[in-house]
DNA sequence: CCGTGATATTCC
DNA sequence: GAATATCACGGA
């Protein structure tokens, strides 16, 4: 008797239907869970995976009642196929953030070479550490130690930058790998991992797995394959899609600095990769633990309240001691204006006299503003025309290596221009900052330094910033001036001074996390001052000084901040007090979509007062750019207490709103920013 | 009347 | 998402 899971398969389509699992024939044998699959759709091919079969005789009957049912066509590389705990993981993340499974499946895959490159890869040294763990780092290790055999458990680490949270993850790594077990250390970001492939390489003794954007197809492959193939522990190392790779016996996962927005996926499936690591582990029942020296205000508030004894703080430096915070004011400057102030503006006076001492004592100095290019927009100074992106409404900022100007928020650029497009007036007001103008400032006012910029326009790859920081640390260059990307992770062992600039802004955004963002940046930022000197120093210059945050910062207050900022959090119902969602919709034809999504947020209230949930909707509301080329994007927050009531919001939302068909939508789960 | 481009529809 | 069907208009 031949078995209905013989003939009939359930796929999982790569395609944007709401319907995500249908129904094939196989070729009369049973294709295993997992398996990659070609299969026909309308009249073209499709990629799939099959998934586990679970219907009857009358479902089968049904289906056939409405569709001929087609076979499966083709079946990928064994290979690749996903093994059980890789389909759940999928599985899960598919209803968790209501994004289609084939798509989902399809999308974290390495593109599947037919002839892939031969590729090496690294082995670790197997070197002994340089330092011994000490007094505070010791107990900490060993209590998680003591652990790392007891299942699934969640552990933290809040640590100041330079206390040492490497070395108690390599002492873990290394007890894992003496139990034959395999270890995943996922980062946010790709600029981090040269620093750590090097750490591993010299200490570890197996292999080092990279898995990130700027590794080649055929090395993905290949990193896919040993997993696949070999029963040795191994190292796997890298961003967020590495939480796909396939990695038996899975003995510890790491998520290094696990507040960093960089997990979260923005495009496609708009997955965290830290909360998806956390449930790999869970699948695995092997222990996480997660560290940063600025939290999560999500995870500060879980661990200080409900897992205090899995939190564990480490407030001193190994070496070094903590900058000392000063804030400049910079409105004192305004009304008496000296030729010198407008020679070197932004910079105020003081900042600069600081920034010559440490230059002249031999030192590098790093200077932070959060925008690129050199002045921020451009108006008219006749008639006041401001100069916009057409596609979006963004004004253009002057970019004046390039001598262009660009929002940066679409393709649209156009040369720098000579007389105003409006009244013809030559007479163009900059207004405004970024990394250029502070370098080209900064090389007038030191002729003989070397200013360089370290940014997104400088660094490119890889390869560029490895010969940048190469170049830095022989002390071939003097001051960098950078954004954001010069904050997270990296070791200068001659800084001493840190000038900020331009965070203000950061403090009027409108958004719940505003806050939380500006602390952390400020914070990872006074970690690059003084990693190995009592003497460091760090000039914040603001228009705001009497914004509390500072007041966090200048002490160096290792909690205050968490406590402070939970109050309003509370009030209005934001994380970690309440669960939130966000629905995005598109479409070219403004009017129409939104009034069509205030209608469905009307029927979103009317089931939740039906069901009886208590849940907050609001919106519509425009998206921060609300329109990009022709298409115009609106959304709706979505918050409650309770989880499951959000997802029956989106489940609902998802398969019976009444949208038409010709408007795009994005869900997205947990969002990191509402605007 | 057709050709063109924009828009809607369907996929097991 | 991609192939296909349908629509709507401007040109001669």
């Amino acid at each position: 008797m031949i078995e209905l899971n013989e003939q009939y398969c359930q796929v999982a389509v790569n395609y944007p239907g709401t319907e995500d699992i249908l129904t094939y024939k196989t070729q009369g044998v049973f294709l295993k869970p997992g398996t990659l699959v070609e299969v026909p759709l309308g009249r073209r091919k499709a990629k799939g995976v099959i998934v586990p079969f679970n219907l009857t005789q009358e479902d089968i009957d049904s289906i056939e009642a409405k569709y001929k049912l087609k076979a499966v066509t083709d079946l990928f590389d064994p290979e690749f196929a996903l093994g059980e705990k890789e389909l759940q993981l999928y599985q899960w993340m598919s209803k968790y953030y209501h994004y289609n499974l084939g798509m989902l499946v399809w999308d974290s895959l390495p593109k599947i070479l037919k002839r892939p490159r031969e590729v090496q890869l690294e082995f670790g040294q197997n070197e002994d550490f340089e330092f011994e763990l000490n007094e505070w780092q010791k107990p900490i290790f060993e209590t998680i130690n003591s652990k790392l055999e007891s299942g699934f458990d969640r552990f933290y680490l809040h640590g100041v930058t330079g206390s040492g949270k490497t070395l108690v993850y390599l002492n873990l790594i290394k007890e894992v790998m003496k139990k034959g077990k395999s270890v995943l250390f996922l980062l946010p970001e790709i600029n981090l991992t040269p620093q750590f492939t090097e750490t591993f390489k010299r200490f570890l003794d197996c292999p080092i797995l990279t898995y990130h954007s700027g590794v080649t197809a055929s090395h993905k492959n290949a990193v896919w394959k040993h997993l696949k193939k070999s029963d040795r522990p191994v190292m796997v190392m890298g961003v967020r899609s590495s939480v796909f790779l396939p990695i038996e016996n899975l003995g510890l996962v790491i998520v290094d600095e696990e507040h960093d927005n960089s997990f979260k996926q923005n495009d496609r499936c708009p997955y965290n990769g830290r909360d998806v690591a956390i449930k790999k582990a869970h699948m695995h029942s092997c222990p996480v633990v997660m560290g940063s020296a600025t939290p999560s205000l999500e995870n500060f508030y879980t661990f200080t309240r409900d897992k205090r004894d899995n939190y564990f703080t480490m407030e001193q430096r190994a070496a070094g001691g903590f900058p000392t915070v000063e804030l400049l004011d910079c409105r004192k400057h305004g009304d008496k204006k000296r030729n010198e102030d407008i020679f070197q503006w932004p910079f105020e006076q003081k900042s600069l006299d600081l920034l010559k001492e440490a230059l002249d004592r031999k030192e590098q100095v790093l200077v932070f503003v959060n925008r690129l290019g050199f002045a921020n927009y451009l108006q008219c100074r006749a008639c006041g025309y401001k100069f916009e992106d057409p596609n979006t409404g963004v004004p253009l900022r002057y970019f004046k290596r390039k001598n262009i100007l660009s929002s940066g928020h679409s393709d649209y650029q156009i040369p720098m221009p000579e007389i105003c497009p409006d009244c013809g007036n030559m007479n163009l007001l900059q207004k405004g900052f970024g990394t250029e103008r502070l370098q080209e400032v900064l090389t007038q006012v030191f002729p003989d330094k070397v200013i360089e910029r370290f940014d997104r326009d400088e660094i490119t790859n890889l390869e560029k910033l490895e010969d940048k920081l190469d170049r830095f640390h022989s002390g071939e260059i003097d001051v960098f001036v950078g954004t954001q990307m010069l904050s997270k992770g990296h070791n200068f062992k001659r800084v001493n001074l840190v000038l900020i600039l331009g965070t203000d802004s950061m403090l009027n955004f409108p958004d719940f996390r505003s806050m939380e963002k500006a602390y952390q940046m400020l914070v990872q930022i006074l970690g690059r001052s003084g990693r190995y000197s009592e003497e460091a120093k760090v000039v914040i210059q603001t228009l705001l000084p009497e914004n509390p945050l500072f007041d966090f910062v200048l002490k160096h207050s290792f909690s205050g901040f968490y406590e402070y900022e939970l109050a309003p959090r509370e009030i209005g119902m934001f994380p970690p007090y309440a669960k939130m969602a966000g629905i995005h919709v598109s479409s070219r034809h403004r009017d129409k979509m939104v009034s069509q999504l205030s209608f469905e947020v009307k029927r979103l209230n009317d089931f939740c007062s039906k069901k009886g949930l208590e849940v907050q909707i609001f919106g519509p509301t425009p998206a921060m750019i609300e329109r990009r080329a022709n298409l115009f994007t609106w959304s709706v927050a979505i918050m409650s207490k309770d989880v499951n009531s959000i997802h029956q919001v989106l489940h609902v939302f998802k398969n019976y709103n009444q949208l038409d068909k010709s408007f795009s939508v994005k869900l997205d789960v947990d969002p990191y920013s509402i605007i």
